[in-house]
Formats: C-alpha cells, structure tokens, sequence
DNA sequence: GGTAGACCTGGACGC
DNA sequence: GCGTCCAGGTCTACC
C-alpha cells in the first residue's frame, strides 16, 4: 500500500509560496502544478526512486502521497529530503528576523527560498545555469534525469544519484545530456561527493565560517565566484550575493545604476550591505518581484512556457504586468 | 592581482 | 535551410 506522510510545518509555511519562489522548482524533476497546487517530483531513496506529491491542506499540514510503500528507513530519509528543499529548517522566528531587518517582505512573508531535496542536486543545478541561458539550463537538467535519473513506479525518473553521475563517461554526459564542457567537471563533483571530499556536515554547521565555506567551494571544479554564492544560499547561508549578468540587468533597469560590471559589482554589493547575513534574500527577492512583476505571481507560472523566458534579453523585451495588490 | 581568450550550446538573425 | 554571431560563468595562461 502506497506511503502517505504527515508533516507539520513552520507556522508562517505557505506552499505555493514558498516552493515557487526560487527558479530550480521550474526545473525537473521537480513538477509545480499551478491549477492544484500540488508539488510532484521523484525522491531517489534508499530503496529505489519514489515518486511523491505534495499538498497542503487548509489547516496548514502537509500531506506527501507516494507512489509505493516506504519502509520505516525511507521514511525518515524521505521527510529530511522534503524538509530540506522546501526549506522546513528555516523557523518563523528565523524569517521574523529577516523581516526586521527588511520590512518590504513582512506582508507577502518571503523569507524561504526553494532548494533541492539533497546539497548534490543543488551543485549541479548550479553548475547547469553558469554560462548558459536559463532555457539551457532547462534542457541539461531534463535529459539528466531523462538519461541517468532511477524511474519510479508511476513512471517519471529522479535526478541523478552522485553515485551514478560519478560512473558515468564525460562523453556521455556531453552527447545525450547536452552539457557541453561541463561533462568532466560534473563526474568529478560527483567523485569527490561519493569520496565523502565534500563534507556536507562542516558545510551546513553554524559555526563553520561564511569565509571559510565560500573559498572551499570555490576550489571544486566548475565552481566560481558565482556559483559559490549560490550554492552558500543553497545551504542557508545568505551573507553573500552571487552576481552574474542578472544581476547587471538588475542593477541598471530596477536599481537604475550605471557603469562597467565591475563598477556595479561594487554599487551592489554596497547596495545590499545593510541587510547583513540576509544580504542575498534581500538581492533575491527584489529580482523575484521585478519577475512577477513581468510575468505574474510565480506560482501561476507554466514551466513549459512561462517558465521558460527568463533570459535578460527577453525579460527587457518582455511588457510589464499589472498585479493586484502586491507589495512584496 | 588583473585580463584575454577558449570552452559549448542554443537561439537570433541574415541571406 | 544554412552559416554566422552572440550570450553566459569558469578556467588557464600570461603579463
């Protein structure tokens, strides 16, 4: 007989919010469905793929149906997956205090942002966005799961284990996924996380230094300055920005800033300095309200169309939308 | 420490 | 339909 698990949130939770307020819920395998709002995706666990949906209900519970039994292990496994990526971690308390050191997010409650159920999916979204338009991003991300991904019982396949995109061939990678030079840098992530080189305990603990973290990620192959600040939000930890060409955009047509990047690298960074160790949830949720203002609020958005426009170029080009009666 | 150029893919554009 | 150009972040070589 089939799992369902009972998880009871932070009181402030609020699915549709809270999982669509990060882009990786547009890519697979994760599924938000804006009609039933309901989030369905593959859990790669112990035993096997699973495939799972979950719903809130109106008193605030959440229900995850699977789509086969799980035992007592899987069980556990499966709530720290949810837990993680739907950010269940983060206190009310914890985003009380966000809100106190920026007020513009108290009425909406954006404090959560969406990440993937284990740190390795989330390193290699990363690596799948760098040097690539988001509708790239989207492709790499479905023909990994389409090609290396488990199936689960109703028939979708899970993101890749580091397991088994640390046997996989760069050739592989680079023909039938599509990820071009990223191949051998992606297999030699997943060697050093199946190795246990990358220590997602001394990642996660509080009082391991923001510095210290920063620098180490940055020595992973494929990892810049960028893609260690986003996987530092990934983790929790939203002391530092992570600029890319985005936030360029930003900088100019929101901010209304001017000058080369490296001018307005340092404008941005002087920008969000006041908000301190929430520096990139501030960053992060100005960038999201300027795309709802464009296209929506987010969990309306369609991932096979909506949710395949964000590109600078098309963002410019893109009308603005009137909303009602949104204040952040 | 700073910078130029290569890396790869897919979309836009011109013919 | 084909060829060319461009966007995008990281890495290496070089100054």
């Amino acid at each position: 007989m089939p799992t369902t698990l009972t998880i009871t949130p932070p009181d402030d939770f609020d699915l549709a919010r809270d999982v669509c307020s990060y882009g990786y819920f547009l890519l697979e395998p994760n599924h938000w469905d804006p009609d039933s709002a309901t989030l369905a995706r593959v859990l790669d666990l112990e035993g096997g793929a699973a495939g799972v949906v979950i719903v809130q209900q109106p008193g605030g519970t959440l229900r995850a149906r699977f789509d086969r039994s799980l035992d007592r292990r899987e069980q556990a496994e499966a709530r720290s997956q949810i837990t993680r990526m739907l950010a269940l971690d983060v206190s009310a308390s914890e985003v009380a205090e966000f809100h106190s050191v920026d007020p513009r997010w108290k009425k909406s409650g954006r404090g959560r942002l969406f990440r993937s159920p284990t740190l390795f999916e989330d390193v290699i979204k990363t690596v799948t966005s760098c040097n690539v338009a988001w509708p790239s991003t989207i492709t790499m991300n479905r023909r990994l799961c389409e090609v290396m991904g488990r199936p689960c019982p109703s028939g979708p396949r899970a993101f890749p284990t580091a397991r088994k995109l640390a046997r996989a061939k760069p050739e592989t990678l680079r023909a039938r996924c599509r990820v071009g030079y990223r191949d051998a840098r992606m297999v030699e992530l997943a060697k050093l996380f199946v190795r246990g080189e990358i220590d997602e305990s001394w990642l996660a603990d509080p009082a391991t230094d923001d510095e210290a973290v920063f620098k180490f990620l940055k020595s992973l192959p494929g990892i810049g300055p960028y893609a260690a600040g986003n996987i530092m939000q990934l983790l929790g930890r939203y002391s530092r920005l992570a600029i890319d060409t985005e936030s360029f955009r930003h900088a100019r047509t929101v901010l209304g800033m001017d000058g080369s990047d490296a001018e307005l690298t340092r404008a941005l960074h002087a920008h969000y300095d006041p908000f301190g160790r929430h520096r990139f949830r501030s960053y992060w949720f100005e960038l999201w309200d300027y795309y709802e203002s464009r296209k929506g609020p987010a969990h309306t958005w369609d991932k096979h169309t909506t949710g395949t426009t964000f590109t600078a170029t098309r963002l410019n080009a893109a009308p603005e939308r009137k909303r009602p009666g949104r204040s952040g």
